[in-house]
DNA sequence: ATCTTTGCAAACTTTTTGCACCAAT
DNA sequence: ATTGGTGCAAAAAGTTTGCAAAGAT
């Protein structure tokens, strides 16, 4: 939290409202929240953000390595906070989300790196397949 | 490649030079082409095709199952022949992209399985990370 | 005082769509 | 004769950018 903005501070950053309401956004968005999102959450108490500020902001966290962008899907990217590791396991059929651990992909770090001397970084793109409950 | 068109016909649909073209792009191409690419080579021999005319098809042949789409980083997209089932890395660094085969990912496919019950289809997006030349 | 960030508007890229016409079956 | 496909132009969706003014240090 702090963290963030002395990172910021460091690099000759400077803390705005704007990035402290979407630093907070953030930190309260339940993971894989699109710029919209974002940018709503943030317009609720700064009216006045505009969405390229919500896009030059996290371009910038993204730069400190705080957020990561991922694709779930054709669409819209989504950001979170870069600790926390996890995949997602996007349904086809009914669009659910699953979280996982990045635990459950260390075989297959194992074996990219073995095999093709890959260093797998981090899954930017969702793992698509179908949920338990759509069979 | 014909199995293709007789699958589009058995569907109702009709097969016309732009989609010869198309399906014959495709079947030259070195696998991932972006939409963009598909329509250039088609425009070679068929100058007339239209942009949205590649989607359309493109999308028609996505729900027989002949085609995939494949997001490989934070662009457009990329399609391929269903039949080549194969995993894209992509080089954080430098963008080279490594092709797997999918027997790659079989523990993992089991290891959702088994965790989760999610039934992994295909890999729509690309993984991500470090090629052998970038470390 | 300096240098970064912001709002705005406008551009951009990729993909989708409405429509009237054309063409494959 | 049907019904599906096509070209066109225009819209949509998501993101990026140039610029002058405002703001943080």
């Amino acid at each position: 939290v702090e963290g963030i903005f002395r990172l910021l501070r460091e690099r000759g950053g400077r803390i705005t409202s704007a990035r402290r309401a979407l630093v907070t956004a953030l930190l309260e968005a339940d993971s894989h929240v699109t710029a919209d999102d974002l940018a709503r959450t943030v317009q609720e108490s700064n009216p006045d953000v505009h969405r390229s500020t919500i896009y030059r902001t996290l371009e910038a966290l993204e730069r400190l390595g705080v957020v990561g962008r991922v694709h779930l899907g054709h669409g819209r990217a989504v950001y979170h906070l870069a600790d926390e590791v996890h995949q997602h396991l996007v349904c086809d059929r009914c669009g659910r989300v699953t979280e996982v651990p990045d635990a459950a992909f260390d075989d297959l770090t194992r074996g990219l790196r073995a095999a093709y001397g890959f260093e797998l970084l981090s899954h930017h793109f969702a793992v698509l397949g179908r949920c338990s409950g759509c069979v």
